[in-house]
RNA sequence: GGGUGGAUUCCCGAGCGGCCAAAGGGGGCAGACUGUAAAUCUGUUGCGAUAGCUUCGAAGGUUCGAAUCCUUCUCCGCCCA
């Protein structure tokens, strides 16, 4: 069996380290109980926890048991770490309606048999929760000091910035830390892993394990998932690429992905698929065009593993359909409309591109027309008045596209 | 608690009582160029489109007229305690 430190170094997971060389010796024994937290802050996991949820399939592939800690209790303060913003404060049913829903989702990607290396799912909510104020500060308080706390990366855009720190979420880092402490208790965890804008709170857990029960205890942080800019990867118009089907549909995923820019697949490919080095690296060295060969593999993998083969293979036809010049554009998302709704003077295009959602108000819809952004069965329509009639449609199914990527099937019923 | 500054359209950020749907930048969208890339250039970016309608933390008020003035309220920053 591998070793994990290798195979997470050879992938490029791997920012910062507690204690480099002791975390090889403990891969090299395998039988490593670490810890990941999710905080649910939404009810999916969105690509930004896809990349921490392959480091931990990795871990578990070479021997290791992976606990994947749901957020339940700290979730009621939120996370500030790097954020301008407060956050929302969420209720405890929202909170655990979230982690079930991501519970269902990690299933997936993790196994949580039972057996040496099966995964657990914890949930500190089970001991936050109940926490006794008094006797959590002198059990836990007295490990730390306010200097070290304000001093720490995660609080200084706050600082900085002059946003303000509630007490509230000053606490955070003490709650995570804890929850640390807790799970090697329970489960004799001693590695945390986690995001780079972890690092501080996986810190204050491993030094709180190590001074208050003298044991050894590591951390770990991965790369964040950011493309060549230095931006985050996985951010849309919309939002988030969200794992959940419902929220992005398997199309938009695989979009997403077969868009990366050039520099950035290989490092995807490394990252969030489980291609072979070899073949990782002989992808990204692809010259010029030949690179979108590299996107399609990465966007097919990744879209396998996220929603399987078959939505995966669908996705792929699909791309290939709409964007080469193949007419076979069944794949398209589509919505359906009663056939008199095209009848005689038919639907005008604006009322049409908003009905799709493929633009969200009549003026988005006008500006598009004008701009020659618009085409109904691959003819360009400039006129705004334009009617959208019965004989447009072959076989009971019309193409409406809007500027280059975004391509609707409209389907009489 | 005292003092003080602030809240503007997706974000940041300008904004003399009329010429403000509101500068500028970012982002988004569309077009050109391309490889469904990046960079670049152009247009566009409240709703509706003839008009008109609803926006500038909230509610009132002054005024022919208010994002701009007054009152109260809410939230936030900073300084002092």
């Amino acid at each position: 069996m591998r070793n994990a430190y290798d195979v997470l170094k050879e992938r490029g997971f791997i920012e910062q380290l507690t204690h480099e060389d002791e975390i090889k010796e403990l891969f090299a024994k395998g039988g490593v109980t670490f810890y990941i937290g999710i905080d649910p802050t939404a009810d999916s996991l969105h690509v930004g926890h896809f990349l921490t949820v392959m480091a931990m399939a990795h871990m578990q592939q070479c021997g290791n048991r992976p606990i994947c800690l749901m957020g339940g209790g700290t979730g009621m303060i939120g996370d500030p770490s790097g954020k301008a913003d407060m956050r929302k404060m969420m209720t405890v049913e929202t909170i655990d309606h979230n982690v079930a829903c991501i519970k269902k989702q990690l299933s997936r990607f993790i196994n949580f048999d039972d057996g040496e290396d099966g995964a657990i799912i914890a949930n500190n909510a089970d001991w936050l929760r109940n926490l006794n104020y008094i006797e959590f500060l002198r059990e836990v308080g007295i490990h730390f000091t306010v200097n070290r706390m304000l001093a720490a990366d995660c609080f200084k855009i706050r600082m900085e910035r002059e946003l303000g720190l509630s007490f509230l979420e000053f606490n955070y880092m003490i709650m995570q830390a804890y929850d640390f402490l807790e799970l090697h208790e329970r489960y004799g965890c001693v590695l945390q892993m986690g995001g780079n804008d972890q690092w501080s709170n996986i810190i204050a857990g491993a030094e709180l394990i190590r001074r208050k029960l003298g044991k050894p205890a590591y951390g770990m942080t991965f790369k964040l998932l950011t493309n060549s800019e230095g931006e985050k990867m996985g951010k849309t118009v919309g939002g988030a690429v969200w794992l959940d089907p419902e929220k992005t549909s398997p199309y938009d995923f695989y979009q997403y992905w077969r868009n990366v820019g050039d520099k950035d697949v290989e490092k995807c490919l490394a990252l969030l698929t489980f291609l072979p080095m070899d073949e990782v690296r002989r992808l990204g060295a692809l010259p010029g065009s030949e690179i979108n060969q590299a996107k399609e593999v990465l966007a097919f993998e990744l879209t396998k593993i996220v929603h399987g083969e078959e939505e995966a293979a669908k996705a792929q036809e699909a791309a290939r359909a709409l964007f080469g010049k193949g007419a076979a554009t069944s794949a398209a998302p589509s919505t359906e409309f009663p056939a008199a709704d095209f009848a005689g003077e038919g639907m005008d295009i604006l009322s049409l591109l908003t009905a799709i959602n493929v633009v969200p108000s009549r003026s988005e819809a006008r500006r598009a027309v004008q701009q020659g952004g618009v085409k109904v069965a691959e003819k360009a329509v400039d006129d705004v008045d334009f009617k959208v009639t019965a004989d447009l449609f072959t076989d009971g199914k019309l193409l409406v596209q809007k500027g280059k990527k975004t391509f609707h099937n409209v389907i009489l019923k």
